[in-house]
DNA sequence: TACTACATGTAAACGGTTACATGATTGC
DNA sequence: GCAATCATGTAACCGTTTACATGTAGTA
């Protein structure tokens, strides 16, 4: 029970949108599950074999000119049973994120109180960033233009990424104005 | 440059607080860094061999009655200086935290609405009892008790889990909202 | 009687990342 | 001429988790 291949998941859950080439299932991941599902074409290929030899997915070759033959997967009706299941079953363990800012923070007392703050306006800066592409996003997933069935579900997990990206902007200020005021 | 064992450097904080055996190791990351950094004795014992090596650290082994020898690992002037520099060194990649609730939500067009409302609210549960264990350590880290040294610095990486898990729940409420409505 | 705390470790398996290899077409 | 896009894969390496192995003392 304990060890589950997430990321087979993952790929299956995309072949259920529509048949992918291993190629493409990078590109729809990055696009929509970009912000906590991330993979590596040493991950794609591979389970992508395995979900052949399970019986959820089937190949088909494409032959092209000018371009690389393609290997299309559709997935097969065990492979949709199998993804509602997996759908269905509960989370078991939410594992901790490792976080190397935090983890360098909290043995802050080894170094100068500067040498933190920048740690932080730095990751702010980043934080920021990645909100303003959140915000990007959420405004094509609100228009007119996206005709995505599962739009909703979309905007839900971007949601998501939105509201904890804005809390952790907002601890980085109070921290930075914590860390200021010891410094006097 | 990409690949670093940022366990390892874990290890080397701990024993910058004081000396430590590997068993008490794991204990004192379990009380101040369990939020955000968790570790095995699978990586804790091989490590603290590695330390040794490179003369980071120096074991000295104490017997005991009635309970295990120990082994007592003690940072070295190169393992602090090593530490330090460590701890300067800014933070190049942050990877992606994988979010299986997430992943299940944004495949969630295949199940009944009603699934997915059952693992967000089970997920909230679970982020309103780590809030809890949030709300006492921070009870504690303000108390006069506390005597700790780097208390500001438990205090700081603590309120990041707060905020971050507050903002969870926030999520977490609207998001069932939302589904709520779209059953109807 | 059974569980928890103390204490140290190993081995296997697994998941994930990175680097490498190949090669044509399109657009700047 | 160079970069990007399309397209598929492998191999090595690394970090992490899990299971296993061992044993005493104190507590409920």
């Amino acid at each position: 029970m304990s060890k589950e291949n997430k990321s087979l998941f993952a790929l299956l859950g995309v072949l259920s949108l529509r048949p992918h080439t291993g190629y493409e299932i990078k590109k729809t991941i990055e696009e929509g599950l970009n912000h906590f599902w991330r993979i590596g074409y040493g991950q794609i290929y591979p389970n992508l074999r395995k979900l052949v030899e399970l019986g959820w997915a089937v190949v088909r070759m494409e032959e092209q000119q000018g371009k690389p033959d393609k290997n299309i997967y559709t997935i097969t009706e065990t492979g949709m049973e199998n993804l509602h299941q997996w759908l269905r079953r509960p989370i078991e363990d939410i594992p901790v994120e490792k976080n190397e800012l935090l983890l360098k923070l909290f043995f802050g007392d080894n170094i100068p109180i500067d040498e933190s703050i920048t740690h932080i306006s730095k990751f702010k800066n980043e934080k920021k960033e990645t909100l303003a592409d959140y915000q990007a996003i959420e405004r094509f997933l609100t228009s007119e233009d996206c005709k995505d069935k599962n739009k909703i579900y979309a905007l839900l997990t971007l949601r998501y990424g939105k509201r904890v990206t804005e809390s952790i902007i907002d601890w980085c200020e109070e921290s930075l104005s914590t860390l200021k005021k010891l410094k006097e």
